[in-house]
DNA sequence: GTCTATAGAAGGATAGAC
DNA sequence: GTCTATCCTTCTATAGAC
C-alpha cells in the first residue's frame, strides 16, 4: 500500500525528521525523549507516532540517513583521475571542512555503530570491500609499487589515514579542551590539518622505500 | 563527617561498583539501568542508592576510575629514559596491548565527555599541558631539533600518534565488520598495528628533513 | 546493612474527537 | 492530518521493617 504524500505531510514530516536529527545527534538514540523532537518541530508527541510508528523506527531513518551522508564523503577516494598523493590531499581537506561544518556527526555515528553494530552492518555486508581494493589497486598500481605497498598493508594504511581525520572529531571534547588549556583554538587546529596530514602521510609512505618491509 | 568501612561494607560497595562498570561501559549512562547493575552485583536497587545516593553519582564514580585508568596509558611517555624513537615503538606497544584487553574503554570515555564535557574539565584543567610540553622539548630538545619539530607542530604530532592507535578502537564495530568482509580478524590487524604504527610514524618523522616547512 | 513495598515522575505509545 | 487525553510501563528514588 503506497501513501500519498501531500503537501502538509511533506511539510511536518521534514520538520519531525530535522528536529530529530538535532536531538538523537546531539543525546544519542538512549538519551534522547521524542518530546524534546515534538517541542523542537513543534508538533504535539502523538504526531511522531503518527509518521513513524515508533522511536527505533526515527532513529532508524534519521541513522540511514546520517551514516550514509557521513560515509558518501569517502566516494571521490575511488572514483577520481588524481595521483595518490593528490587525492590524500584531496581527501584531508575535504574531509576536514566536512566535519569542522559537522562536528558532532563522526562521534554519533561511531557510537551508535558501537552501541548496535547490527544497524551497520547490512549496510556494510552489501559492500564489496574487495572490489574497492582492486580498483585502487587497478588505478594506483605503479604507485603502490613506488611506495612499496602491499595489499597485506592496505588495511592499515587506510585505517591510518582515516584516523588523523576522523579521531579529532571523535575525541573533540577532550582534544578541546586540552588545546585551550596551551592556548591554542580548536578550529585553527583543524585548519592546519588539512596540509599537516597530508604532509605526514605523504612523507610516511615516501620513506617506506627506505625501511625494512 | 568520616564514615568507618566495615568488611561487608568494602565486599558490597566493590561488588556494586565493579557491576556497575561493567553495565556503564556497556550501554553509557543513559543507556544503563540501575536495575542491571543491581542484579549483576546480586543486590537489591534500594542498596545502590544507600551507598551511592543517586545514579548520577555512581556514573560519576565509575567514570573518574575508568577515565583515569585510561589517562594513566599516557604518563610513561613523560617519564622514561629513553629515546623518542624508542618511546615511540614503546608507546604503540603498551598503548595497543592495553585497549586489546579492554576493547570498550576509549569508546565509553570518548563518548561520555562529548556529551558532558564538564565532567572531564575538572581533571584537565588540574593538569599543566604547558609543562609536559617543556619536559618533552627538555628530554628530547636535539631529536625534535633533528626531526624539524617545532613548539607549534607538537599538539598536531602528538593528536596524530594517539589517533593512530586510539581510533580502530573508537571506530571498532564498523572497522571490525569491514575487515571481516575482506576475510580479515580485528585482533590480527591490531597485533599488526603495533609495529606497523610505530613504523609510519617514525618514517614520516625521519623524512620531515625533507619536506617544505 | 539489607530487604520489601511503594511513591512519584517520565517516557513511549494509542484511542478517539475534530 | 492534528490535537487532547490517557494508558501502561519503566525508571529513579525513598520509607520503613527487620
Amino acid at each position: 500500500m503506497v501513501k500519498i504524500m501531500t503537501e502538509t505531510d511533506k511539510q511536518t514530516e521534514e520538520k519531525i525528521f530535522d528536529a530529530a536529527v538535532i536531538v538523537f545527534v546531539e543525546k544519542g538514540m538512549d538519551g534522547a525523549r521524542m518530546q524534546d523532537i515534538a517541542d523542537r518541530a513543534s508538533i504535539n508527541k502523538s504526531l511522531l507516532h503518527y509518521y513513524y510508528r515508533s522511536k527505533d523506527k526515527l532513529f532508524d531513518a534519521v541513522f540511514q540517513k546520517i551514516a550514509g551522508k557521513v560515509f558518501e564523503k569517502f566516494a571521490p577516494v575511488f572514483d577520481q583521475n588524481l595521483t595518490l598523493e593528490e587525492k590524500i590531499r584531496f581527501f584531508y581537506k575535504e574531509h576536514l571542512s566536512f566535519m569542522a561544518e559537522n562536528p558532532r556527526l563522526p562521534s554519533f555515528v561511531l557510537n551508535e555503530i558501537n552501541r548496535n553494530p547490527a544497524r551497520i552492518r547490512k549496510i556494510i555486508k552489501s559492500m564489496d570491500f574487495n572490489k574497492l581494493l582492486m580498483m585502487l589497486e587497478e588505478q594506483h598500481g605503479d604507485e603502490l609499487r613506488m611506495y612499496n605497498i602491499t595489499s597485506k598493508s592496505i588495511p592499515q594504511i587506510m585505517t591510518t589515514i582515516v584516523s588523523i581525520s576522523v579521531f579529532p572529531f571523535a575525541a573533540r571534547g577532550i582534544i578541546q579542551t586540552i588545546l585551550e588549556n596551551i592556548g591554542m583554538d580548536f578550529d585553527s587546529y583543524i585548519e592546519e590539518r588539512k596540509e599537516f596530514a597530508a604532509d605526514f602521510v605523504i612523507s610516511a609512505l615516501k620513506s617506506r622505500k627506505n625501511i625494512k618491509q
